[in-house]
DNA sequence: TCTTCTTTTCCTGTTT
DNA sequence: CAAACAGGAAAAGAAG
């Protein structure tokens, strides 16, 4: 598989600035949907490879931002700007998402039913539906500046817990281009603090409460950061880096990516079974960087989880049971 | 820097 | 015999 650091830079649009973009992204891997997409490749891979990608629309840096364009109107830039966004800024785990779907303009993003949109990206595609349509129909723009602040979170409802005094979530006059942030507030996807990220992951959950609630649990939404009392999770480390047993339980849940490496055995037990031992070895060590891992040394890390409560033994080889202390795998929970 | 926790690495022995 | 399991020990790595 090839990685970006042996890329070569030079294709259109592989400017510094469009790698920064992409780069930012976890090195995620990104497994078939479309017949022409590399199931390894990530999507720097993706998108710095004119092979999938050739239409990178040889934009030059001083083209539009997808903040100023109505979404009708994006680019694949743009759309990709977003997905960008939407996933540094809310947490969204880059695995979920089939980039190959979103090779689109924004005519055709608009036109994506929700279900195309799960069916792309998962539960976070349904989390990322419901934000286009908020940038769509509703005018909501995302950031904090208190001399912008046209509304506060009072304007959204009473009860939305802790935070919220720190929302400065948006709805600007309808004859303001209403979604569009001008030209002075085009950095702030990189310039929030943590606490503007938190009012903006609270603006997101007073507007979207049955997404937040359906997914609190879902490593699709990565809560790091966020002291959210509906955080569930036990995690003590970054959200971007999830521990293995994420890793094998988001696996299980993206049949997409799964590609047969993983199975269940008995959905509503969580028990399911390891199919591709080594490539599942390969997969995560290729999620930690790491050409070394074995499906040995994996196993030895899952049987640590025993003691934890996060798995529980099954006797049979390549077995797995997920324990009371696992969460984020019932169906019934997701 | 220290601490804690998770994961990796290596190992020996056992089971399938 | 190979592959997988079991678990001890130590070290590395990440994060607070």
């Amino acid at each position: 598989m090839t990685t970006s650091e042996d890329q070569s830079p030079a294709q259109p649009g592989g400017t510094s600035e469009q790698r920064v973009m992409l780069d930012s992204v976890t090195h995620s891997t990104f497994l078939p949907n479309t017949s022409f997409c590399d199931p390894l490749m990530s999507w720097t891979d993706l998108f710095s490879n004119e092979e999938y990608y050739p239409a990178f629309e040889h934009q030059t840096a001083c083209d539009s931002y997808w903040t100023s364009v109505h979404p009708e109107y994006w680019t694949k830039r743009h759309v990709w700007e977003w997905l960008q966004f939407c996933c540094d800024q809310y947490k969204l785990d880059a695995n979920c998402i089939s980039f190959c779907h979103f090779n689109i303009s924004g005519l055709q993003l608009c036109g994506m039913t929700q279900e195309e949109f799960m069916e792309a990206a998962g539960v976070c595609g349904e989390y990322l539906y419901f934000i286009l349509q908020s940038i769509r129909s509703q005018g909501y723009s995302f950031f904090n500046d208190p001399d912008e602040t046209k509304a506060t979170l009072k304007d959204y409802g009473e009860g939305l817990g802790k935070g919220t005094s720190e929302l400065s979530f948006f709805k600007a006059d309808d004859d303001d281009c209403s979604w569009l942030l001008r030209p002075s507030q085009r950095s702030w996807p990189g310039g929030l603090t943590n606490q503007d990220k938190v009012a903006s992951v609270w603006g997101l959950q007073a507007m979207f409460p049955s997404i937040f609630h359906n997914y609190a649990d879902s490593s699709c939404l990565k809560t790091s950061g966020i002291k959210s009392q509906d955080c569930h999770s036990h995690s003590r480390t970054s959200l971007q880096s999830s521990h293995l047993w994420e890793f094998v339980r988001d696996l299980l849940l993206s049949p997409e990516e799964n590609c047969g490496i993983l199975e269940w055995e008995d959905r509503e037990q969580g028990i399911f079974r390891v199919v591709k031992s080594e490539a599942l070895a390969k997969m995560w060590g290729q999620r930690k960087k790491n050409d070394r891992m074995t499906y040995e040394k994996l196993s030895r890390a899952l049987r640590y989880y025993y003691k934890t409560g996060i798995l529980e033994r099954v006797d049979r080889r390549l077995v797995y049971k997920f324990g009371k202390n696992a969460h984020g795998w019932q169906e019934d929970k997701l």
